[in-house]
RNA sequence: GGCCCCGUAGCUCAAUUGAAUAGAGUGUCAGAUUCCGGUUCUGAAGGUUCUGGGUUUGAGCCCCAGCGGGGUCACCA
């Protein structure tokens, strides 16, 4: 709640209980915007009171606006009533004192600590650490569209909850050993000359994948190969020598074999690198970095614990199931009946080492919807050993990105390498920023280099961010590079606009502001910006950067109608100058905030 | 089949906590504009919020049933 929210509560339960002798509580304070078709900034909804003062709910709203502007004069300005909506205007007064406040204050939108309801009580820090989880690749692929939307909503939720008071701890966990890996080791082995991306050119997790992708068509062909001499296909599967020889080599591993292991060490070094540069070119970054090679034998050590306190139980085989009937859920396997650990015993060794790195009150893990069970049991297994925070662990489950012709698939080639698109985003903002050469005079080539960057980038992540995150989303290549509408390079124009009139102002002396005869689209604009805390606020407790998104595009639309229609340089008058002047340079500033948020740079022209 | 998520304009997406006539962009159509059928601007049309019930002063939002789409129910990760 703001300023003008909480003051308007206070006066609206003051008026309430003069009237009609109840005491209200928040939940009966509606307030919202006034719709533009009607008189007013600030609108209260007065319904909830109608049953109590017994009368029309125009003649309530009438009551209480006459109550609320003779406690609250300095404020309300004047009053209408339409049926059970009463309509406030506010004082021009208020609104350029709120606007010199906004300005006044360099963490606009920036809270010392989460609101009550989302601290979680384990440490009892002055500043509660969240840890959030996201990316978590497997070594064997370059990263992928559907990595693209994870590390985007990874980082602006870390952002985000930063903002709203929590000290935050990316992380990433890397799934650095498998079966997987062994195929692209092992197709390298056979068909790579001691290829290395030095040798080749190529970044190292291209290079890899390159390999994985050849495991896959050889291990087919040997498929196709035993069926024609007869073996039917399930068979062929289990025993084409390559798979044979991937799980040979799995075992080597395990029992830590050094040619095994320095191969494996040496690919996933280039693997790295190769992350490290798309991470970097993406603007994300981690705190802290767990690999599951040294966090798997951590969980099976839990869950020996777990089977020693009778919390899981041995089956005759030798595996280990977790009964979860009584939460509901089925049984769950813990350890293969070979001793080896699976997923979930992964996923509770790192949770016991994050524990022991961090005092964690709150663990965030960004996956996909397709895992909602998985950790659904994560939650419930971690309660059970003892982890404080199992039960509160949060899934931030977000939606598949599917394509116009239809779902990505790696078999298929139908998968957008992260890599190639954002130099495609790139490289189409150079080629439209090219069209525009007045805008892109006494540019020089890099600075039109770094203007493309910002903005490709910033269109692409813009894109993806906007949608709910819940929700399935298109990604449409053609229409991302479209930069009109709701888009992140509109925004980023709106921005430089601003800068540059800013800058055109600079020399100009200031004097003094206007306080009355506030113009509608400048009050428009002061409301808008007062609204920014709750939005930041509102964006935390849903785990939604799309509610900034759609804030900072609100923000924009509101400016350039603004801009539109009245002038800033050319207005005569020297105190409504510097008015609006103040204005753009706050619509600028948060502008700039909420894309800080979002993980999107805004360009100081373009 | 059980459980979870989604269903809003032709398309891609919005709509604080249940509130007034459900909004943008894009596409379509009309007009203006220009080096251009391509750019920009103005305007218009476009909706039974999947369907049917229920709760209430009030439902896109909450509850129940159904329909449609997706996900998930591995000794894969």
């Amino acid at each position: 709640m703001n300023m003008l929210e909480q003051q308007i509560t206070s006066l609206a339960k003051a008026a309430v209980k003069a009237l009609y002798d109840v005491e209200a509580d928040d939940s009966q304070i509606q307030i919202q915007k006034t719709r533009p078709e009607f008189e007013g900034n600030i609108t209260l909804v007065v319904f909830p009171f109608v049953k109590v003062a017994r009368k029309a709910p125009a003649q309530v709203a009438a009551e209480i606006g006459e109550r609320m502007m003779a406690d609250g004069s300095r404020l309300i300005a004047k009053y209408n009533a339409v049926q059970g909506f009463l309509n406030l205007s506010i004082s021009d007064a208020f609104w350029v004192e709120q606007l010199l406040s906004i300005d006044a204050d360099a963490n606009y939108g920036r809270f010392d600590r989460p609101i009550t309801n989302q601290q979680s009580p384990i440490t009892n820090a002055a500043k509660p650490l969240m840890m959030v989880e996201y990316s978590s690749p497997n070594t064997n692929k370059p990263l992928h569209l559907g990595h693209v939307r994870n590390n985007l909503l990874g980082y602006s939720i870390a952002k985000i909850q930063e903002a709203n008071g929590w000290k935050v701890v990316k992380t990433n966990i890397v799934n650095d050993r498998g079966i997987h890996i062994c195929k692209s080791m092992l197709a390298w082995l056979k068909y790579g000359n001691g290829e290395t991306p030095e040798s080749s050119g190529k970044k190292g997790d291209h290079l890899i994948g390159d390999y994985y992708v050849r495991f896959d068509k050889e291990y087919k062909k040997q498929i196709a190969e035993l069926m024609s001499q007869g073996v039917d296909e399930e068979r062929a599967k289990k025993e084409a020598p390559l798979m044979l020889e991937a799980q040979e080599m799995l075992r080597k591993w395990e029992n830590n074999d050094p040619e095994v292991r320095a191969l494996w060490a040496k690919m996933n070094e280039w693997v790295y690198a190769g992350f490290d540069e798309t991470y970097q070119r993406m603007g994300v970054s981690f705190d802290k970095i767990y690999y599951e090679s040294n966090t798997y034998l951590e969980g099976k050590s839990e869950v020996e614990k777990g089977l020693a306190t009778g919390q899981f139980y041995r089956r005759e085989d030798g595996s280990v199931w977790a009964d979860l009937t009584k939460d509901g859920l089925d049984e769950k396997l813990l350890l293969r009946s070979d001793g080896t650990s699976v997923y979930m015993t992964q996923d509770i060794g790192t949770a016991k080492l994050r524990f022991q790195d961090y005092p964690i009150d709150k663990m965030v893990y960004v996956v996909g919807n397709e895992q909602e069970y998985h950790f659904k049991v994560l939650s419930i297994l971690l309660d059970r050993l003892g982890f404080p925070f199992g039960k509160e662990l949060v899934h931030f489950s977000y939606g598949m990105v599917e394509l116009p012709n239809g779902k990505m698939k790696s078999r298929e080639g139908t998968v957008v390498d992260a890599d190639d698109l954002m130099e495609k985003m790139i490289s189409d903002a150079r080629e439209i920023s090219k069209d525009k050469v007045n805008t892109l005079q006494g540019i020089t080539e890099d600075e039109a280099n770094e203007i493309a960057r910002k903005v490709g980038l910033g269109a692409l992540k813009y894109f993806i961010l906007k949608v709910d995150p819940r929700k399935n989303m298109l990604f449409n290549p053609a229409e991302s590079i479209d930069f009109n509408g709701n888009t992140g390079p509109f925004i980023q124009y709106t921005y430089a606009r601003i800068q540059s009139v800013l800058r055109k102002a600079e020399t100009e002396r200031v004097s003094g502001l206007e306080v009355s005869g506030l113009e509608d689209k400048e009050l428009a604009l002061i409301q808008r910006l007062c609204e920014y805390p709750s939005a930041v606020r509102a964006a935390g407790e849903e785990f939604s950067p799309a509610i900034l998104c759609n804030y900072a595009y609100a923000l924009a639309c509101d400016f350039n109608s603004f801009y539109h229609d009245l002038s800033i340089l050319n207005e005569p008058d020297a105190k409504k100058k510097s008015l609006r002047l103040l204005l753009s340079a706050n619509v600028a500033k948060v502008l700039r905030s909420a894309f800080e948020l979002l993980g999107i740079e805004m360009p100081e022209r373009m």
